[in-house]
DNA sequence: CTGTTAGCGCGTTCAA
DNA sequence: TTGAACGCGCTAACAG
């Protein structure tokens, strides 16, 4: 490995001087500034990054944490990653399977200087835990939080959900059912809010059996699917608070012989790569926007440029999985 | 930022005692080291990794190197990621968009020592740009390739394509279309000797029309399937080289009115989520263990201790797009 | 068993 | 405009 000594020996000249036509910092004369160029090149020499951020205290990386790979994930991660490579910075991706002490171990990079930021787009511990490592750089999240701590690029799932409930009930659905997430959630909290405005305005009777509190884990839409099957009550539609859960619901009833949306409804949300594919009606929510967003945040807080943060929209996105009037 | 001094002050000792009971390296009497660990428990220190990386040489973490977010990646990178993880290495994710320079940004880290190994999911550059970098780490891929400079843990695509197509033979399927990736890449050599031989011993014509190369472009299944649609001669089956490609496929024949197996007969390869969701009767590689070999090879040329490579298998998943006898 | 010393590779004063 | 010297935080060789 060739150093900055090899070059200053090679050109002639100290390793100070070889470290200011490095850094474009202060004075080098034409003359040495050539010799010194001219070094480099003949010896391919390479700077050592971890020796410059030692010195600095800066890594120009930031930390993506995720509780595992979901298929929702992946264009929310590559509008991230877009705009990170867009501004100098690296990503470092750590998946923790949901277990709470990966997620501290990948927080822990903050403080061990491993990343400048850290963005978590679920979190698996309590915000409790989270907090402390505040001190220790930027945090951002996808969850909804609002505190002055972290920055959450979130969308208003109220006004969200009622609109999309509203949607159902002009198409004439009545018995709705509703899949949400970890009840703990803001967004979830946000929807029940909503869902039971919906019912109490519209005077539809609400049947907490369809008032699903979903559990995160992988092929929950089948399940639901099942349990749909053996109902006696069959809801008309069900409005779903990711497309993923709806992707599976409807593959397993496709599997028990029914279909969508002859037999029920379904209305997912996300507007990701699965919906489309499976024409699956769903609510968009700006999630580029979101994730550059989410990065635009970390980096304004660790430079003193700053990139704007963008408006987010909430969109129907019609597709086949309702039934139109 | 408390340092090795500040907790050595605290203890009353040198700095390399404290280094001492940090590394487990030497002797340090019991009562030393007592006081040392309070003194670190006190002051809330936490080593600089950065620090110690610049003394060892060694980052701990992987580089993976994709050209951009492709549902395919999501099991590969998880079960990737498992592995580092639990082997003691991060990983480091660079999307590259396909673009050839940001492909060597990225390599370029394994030259700053910011990896110490890297993984390149699929190339952008030609293997000639990419070979240099060797000698600054190990490197693995999921590209087809049989040199010695780099590891790729890829399945046979001759056979495995073969036993795929001999089935659909089996299946009663005569007029087969094929659906092919980059023909420069490997695994389409392989799969193209395949089929030759399919079509000649079995003594079916092999319509050119119908051996599309793909262009890897998103939704390029779905200009296959407007092609399929508008063809006078359409064949009977249709058999993709990956399951996202079959999924576009028939996501738009769907909203072109066909249906499947009905009117067309499709074959994905991957066995990925979405194949799974939209029923694609498929190929499955061992996928999981392509990714854990493919860093179990980073590890063992990084590492003293061995981790063993697992045998790998493909076998087709009867699901609902192909029709039965 | 412990402290002193010398690096790891680089950036940055401070004199000259 | 330049070089000497110091420091970033830590590990390891050496002497005691």
């Amino acid at each position: 490995m060739a150093t900055i000594i090899d070059v200053a020996k090679k050109a002639g000249v100290s390793k100070s001087t070889v470290s200011r036509v490095l850094t474009n910092n202060g004075y080098v004369s034409e003359e040495s500034k050539q010799k010194v160029l001219d070094a480099m090149d003949e010896i391919g020499y390479i700077p050592n990054l971890l020796a410059r951020q030692l010195q600095s205290g800066v890594t120009k990386t930031i930390g993506f944490i995720a509780p595992s790979y979901m298929s929702s994930m992946g264009k929310f991660l590559q509008v991230f990653m877009e705009s990170a490579k867009n501004n100098g910075y690296f990503v470092n991706l750590y998946l923790t399977s949901g277990d709470k002490q990966k997620e501290i171990e990948a927080l822990n990079q903050l403080k061990y200087k491993q990343v400048d930021g850290i963005f978590i787009l679920t979190r698996t511990n309590e915000w409790d835990v989270i907090k402390p490592f505040k001190q220790y750089g930027p945090l951002s999240t996808w969850n909804r939080i609002e505190e002055d701590w972290i920055y959450s690029s979130f969308v208003d799932h109220y006004e969200g959900y009622l609109m999309a409930l509203n949607y159902l009930y002009r198409q004439g659905y009545q018995k709705i059912g509703h899949v949400l997430g970890f009840y703990k959630n803001l967004n979830t909290k946000a929807r029940v809010k909503a869902l039971k405005e919906f019912h109490e305005v519209n005077h539809l009777p609400l049947d907490e059996k369809w008032l699903i509190q979903s559990n995160f884990k992988k092929n929950g839409g089948r399940q639901i699917a099942n349990m749909w099957v053996e109902s006696t009550d069959r809801p008309e539609v069900l409005a779903f608070y990711s497309d993923q859960t709806a992707a599976e619901f409807i593959s397993e009833i496709e599997l028990l012989g029914f279909s969508c949306p002859k037999d029920v409804g379904v209305l997912g949300f996300d507007n990701n790569e699965v919906s489309e594919l499976m024409h699956i009606s769903t609510v968009d929510y700006s999630l580029e926007k979101q994730a550059s967003n989410s990065f635009a945040y970390l980096y304004n807080e660790l430079n003193e440029k700053k990139i704007p943060i963008q408006e987010l929209k909430i969109q129907l996105i019609e597709r086949k999985t309702l039934r139109r009037l």
